[in-house]
DNA sequence: ATATTATATTCTACTTGTAGAATATAATAT
DNA sequence: ATATTATATTCTACAAGTAGAATATAATAT
C-alpha cells in the first residue's frame, strides 16, 4: 500500500542506488514500516515501469556497478497527490496480531503467554532505544544538512513512534498483572 | 499472517457459517484486524483443504442453503500451536501509514494535514465509542453465556485498543500543536 | 592464502490483502 | 405489486508482503 510512496519519499530527498536506499529505509522509514530488500528492489523496478523514477547505471572499478534511481515529476506529482488525496479509512485499518494473539489466551499455554508478554515488553523497550539514537542522531543530521523544513515531520513520526510504544509497554504489564494470579493452564 | 488463526479461533468457539463468521468478525476481531467478506471465505475453502475445519451443506427451506464450518483437532493444534510457539518479531512487524504520511508531510499541503490529523482524531474517537459499546456488550454475553475463561483475555485485547486509540488521539493533539505556527505550505 | 565484510542486485516461490461486483433465495415492509 | 433487508456465497483481478537464497566484485583483516 505505502511502501511505493516510501520509496518515492526519500527518493525525494537525493537520488541513490537500492543499496542506499535499504540501508536509509533501514535507518528511518523501518521504525513503522516492513520490507525485505528484495521487496524494495521490485519496488524500484516497478516504479520505473510507471515512470515515477528513472536509473542510471553507473561503472565502478573500484565496486560492483550499481543503478541510481532519480525521482521523476510524475513521480513526485504521484507522492503530492498520494499525501493530499488520502482517504482517512486507509488510516484506520489495523492489523494488530498481538491483539489477537491475547484474545485468543485461553486457547495456548498461561504461563508461555506471560513470558511472552515480557519479551514483547522487553522487545518494546528495546524499540524505544533505538528511537532514541535515531532522534538524537536526527538532530545532528538535521544541522550538517540543509533539510530543516523535514524536521517538524520526522519528529512528529518519532513523536508516534514514542507514544505507541510506551502505550504498549503499559498495555503488557497490566496485561501481566492481571494474570498474575492466574496459575496454570487456560 | 493471521487471518487463518483468527479463524481458527472463532471457529473453536463453536461452529458456523461462512456468513456467521463475517458478522461475528466484524464484532470482534474487527477492532484489531482488517478483512474482506471474501477474504474469508476463501481463507474458510484452503482450511479445509489443510484439513483445519471441516463443513457440511445444510438444506434451508425458508433462507438460501448454507456451509457450516466446523474446526478440526487438526486445526485446534494448529491454533495453540501458533500461540504457543510464536516468534516475538512478528508481532514487532509494524505497518504505520500514519506514522509515514507525517514523515513526509513536507511534500503535501500543510493545511490538507492538518485537516487530516483532526479526522484522524475523531475517526479514532468514534472507534474508542464503538469499543466501548463492545465491552458493554461483552459484560452482557459473557454472563449469559459459558464463556467466563475467555473474558480476562477478551478484556486484555480491549484494553490494547484503548491505549492504543487513546495513543493516537494524543498524538494528533500534539502535531495540530506543533504545526499551529505554521502557515503555508510546507 | 583465507575468511570476512561491505557493496550491490536479482531471483524464486509463495502467502496474504484489497476492492468490490455478482449471484441467489426468501421474508418483510410499503 | 414493489422495494428493501437479511441471508448466504462466489468470483475476478490485481497489489503487496514474506522469506530467504543466490550471485558478484573488491577491499580489508587474520
Amino acid at each position: 500500500m505505502s511502501l511505493k510512496h516510501g520509496i518515492l519519499g526519500l527518493l525525494s530527498y537525493c537520488s541513490m542506488t537500492g543499496y542506499d536506499l535499504t540501508k536509509l529505509f533501514n535507518e528511518s522509514l523501518k521504525f513503522f514500516w516492513n520490507a525485505q530488500t528484495s521487496q524494495i528492489y521490485r519496488e524500484l523496478d516497478a516504479l520505473e515501469k510507471k515512470k515515477y523514477v528513472t536509473s542510471e547505471q553507473i561503472i565502478q572499478r573500484d565496486k560492483p556497478n550499481k543503478r541510481v534511481f532519480t525521482i521523476t515529476d510524475i513521480g513526485k506529482d504521484e507522492l503530492t497527490r498520494w499525501l493530499d488525496e488520502h482517504s482517512i479509512n486507509d488510516s484506520m485499518k489495523i492489523r494488530d496480531e498481538m491483539a489477537m494473539r491475547v484474545f485468543f489466551g485461553s486457547k495456548g499455554d498461561l504461563s508461555k503467554l506471560k513470558d511472552e508478554l515480557l519479551e514483547y515488553k522487553k522487545a518494546k523497550e528495546m524499540f524505544l532505544i533505538h528511537l532514541e539514537k535515531a532522534e538524537k542522531e536526527l538532530n545532528e543530521y538535521e544541522q550538517s544538512s540543509g533539510k530543516e523544513g523535514e524536521k517538524i515531520y520526522w519528529l512528529m513520526s518519532i513523536k508516534r513512534g514514542y507514544i505507541s510504544a510506551k502505550g504498549h509497554i503499559q498495555w503488557a504489564e497490566e496485561c501481566l498483572e492481571l494474570l498474575k494470579e492466574r496459575k496454570g493452564k487456560n
